[in-house]
DNA sequence: TTACTTTACACAATCGATTGTGCCTATTAA
DNA sequence: TTAATAGGCACAATCGATTGTGTAAAGTAA
């Protein structure tokens, strides 16, 4: 029961006031109440005035439950990652959150830890409370789709960024990876480097198929063979950065690049060419992808590939906001690739003049 | 107008099933529904297991907006941060988000931005979402609390963490900072070292205060005479960790040590140190505090105090969660310090026998 | 057999906001 | 002067689940 209507409420707490508070004070029926408030046009100016300010006066908060409950639709907008750590997801989500709020909508987050029937669960959780939206970056085991058929069917909007479903039937937000391999490669070739390696990711996954395929893209518009051994496959961490490294040296023709599709790996390998004693970038040029924290602390600072992780939150966010607000007109599924940025730090400059001094500073970000 | 009272529903989307369904197509009322689902004892057993049957057959999903509307409680926890970036905050709030979904809560994600404004805002917005308790880690620019007390006077259970409210008036979940410049500040000792430098932060924030006086107490407790002239002041950044390295590095009798009370400062003095041809730890040993990504990755590994992230946010859960069990019980506030963990590495250890390989892994966190 | 429980379910109010419809009073056009 | 229109507000149903109370029927004790 509710303690406002107690003869004696606790003394403790204070209840909400409540739109049926303001029309007894005003001697008004609910419904003009909640017209004033939300501006409709069969209200007087007059008695508009008067809501606002006893709204004003009494500090009224709408109950969003009421009015989702009502309206079919909350304010709230479901976001589903595999995890909330690294750099990459928390930056999206701080996108995400930002552009949002910005909106009038808040955002309900869940955890799918790379796991399918945890990600199922958490669509049913946000189905069940009736969320607005939903933004998703997939679980690496999610195989199978036809749990996201079920939000469909109800109409809710749903885009998918980073890790997304395949093909032109869903909103998906994505970086544009086969770029970014174009355009490190691209610059390692400016730099005059013609025997490039790349250590490249698990071709099953699209990030690193694309950024393989943009590297194989500028080799060919620069007119230099492909060279197999020269690629090297692995999952992309320090350790298997180091042994690809490894091998590259042992090559008869070793390699005077090393474009990385991931920045983890191409420290690896940095670190392996140093201690054979080659000089980063003069020996070998070495880039990598996804702009980590360390790639600036490194040394030589880092060359890598930002992500955009921002940007992707906000674009994530503006497609989803389009389709709510098509309120169930039929909409056209669209895909949105953002240009990724190549940041040139040490690394790759073969140019010594070009270079920035070491000891630069990490960011302007104080924790 | 619900479409699925009309009589052309749209063909592209299908309403969820509700209580209502369920009760019609087996002839019972909605309570009877309702409190078989919620295994009522007024409910026989036969029933019960009908209804649970059918439920299954349709999927029914309860509306949680309905069902928090009229129990007055949702089943969201608030959680309000500065910002969702860097290390801390997003392990923190993985931290949250993980203990809450396992107690059948999920999150509702705000960033005040160091913004008290926005963090009234953010407040508001919580409570007109009827969140059953509240997570705060403040904003900088918080230095008045009285926003807090409409928390409080509605009865809503509040937890602060890491960025805390003084006092034992309130809830909240801190790592133990001085403990943290103790043990860090013995380690140096341990070393041999005995001409420890501190770079400490501004002194109005507890975090730095606390590390200072946890370095004082190990200095006192080793009969070491404080020497002020080794403490140097800052915000605590790459930058002016390179100042102040530059600064004690000046002094008649410079230092063997420093304790920074931040990772960032430490890596500018690290950097400066070697800059000026001395070597670390011989010549100086060197520790951060907080762990950030890049100390595994500098060269040498940066020694550090970890801040427990997940722990913390569990942690904050647990209390809450205490706070919204009792229901409305008095609930006398306390006040949870965690107990940070020194992660010795190679930056501080004198004996060259106890170093770890260089290049090694950075972490098994693969993204 | 009578009286009293217990079991099993339905009725109906309720949470707080929204909205289609209806009604009355001015105002304007014819 | 009459009719038509617009302005301004109230009534009451509604969203979906919860819960105190009422009431039969079945079971138990006296």
């Amino acid at each position: 029961m509710a303690p406002r209507k107690k003869q004696a409420p606790e003394p403790t707490t204070t209840s909400p006031v409540s739109m049926a508070d303001l029309a007894r004070e005003l001697g008004v029926s609910m419904t003009t109440i909640s017209r004033a408030l939300s501006d409709h046009h069969s209200i007087g100016p007059a008695m508009k005035q008067r809501v606002l300010k006893l709204a004003k006066k009494y500090n009224y908060q709408p109950n969003r439950l009421a009015s989702a409950l009502r309206k079919g639709k909350s304010q709230l907008i479901g976001i589903i990652v595999p995890y909330i750590e690294g750099r990459f997801f928390p930056s999206v989500v701080h996108g995400i959150e930002t552009a949002a709020s910005k909106a009038g909508y808040n955002v309900i987050i869940c955890q799918s830890n790379e796991d399918v029937a945890q990600e199922r669960r958490n669509l049913e959780i946000l189905l069940s409370a009736q969320v607005a939206g939903i933004l998703v970056s997939l679980s690496r085991t999610t195989l199978d789709f036809r749990h996201f058929e079920k939000v469909r069917s109800r109409g809710l909007p749903l885009v998918f960024f980073d890790r997304i479903v395949e093909g032109d039937k869903v909103n998906a937000v994505v970086l544009d990876d086969q770029e970014g391999g174009y355009v490190s490669t691209r610059h390692l070739l400016s730099q005059g480097c013609r025997r490039i390696a790349h250590l490249a990711g698990p071709q099953h996954l699209n990030i690193y198929k694309n950024r393989r395929q943009g590297y194989l893209d500028a080799l060919a518009e620069a007119g230099i063979p492909l060279d197999e051994a020269l690629i090297h496959y692995s999952d992309m961490n320090q350790e298997q950065g180091i042994a690809a490294m490894r091998e590259l040296l042992s090559l008869p023709e070793p390699p005077d690049a090393v474009f990385a599709a991931g920045d983890y790996s191409a420290l690896g390998a940095m670190q392996e060419a140093r201690r054979q004693g080659l000089t980063v970038p003069d020996d070998i040029a070495i880039t990598g992808f996804s702009n980590e924290a360390f790639t600036l602390i490194a040394e030589p600072a880092m060359t890598s590939i930002d992500q955009r992780c921002e940007e992707m939150g906000q674009a994530a966010v503006r497609l989803l906001l389009e389709v709510i607000d098509a309120d169930g007109a039929p909409f056209t599924p669209r895909q949105v690739a953002l240009r990724p940025e190549l940041l040139v730090r040490n690394s790759s400059l073969r140019q010594p003049e070009a270079r920035l001094p070491a000891g630069k500073l990490v960011s302007s970000f104080t924790p």
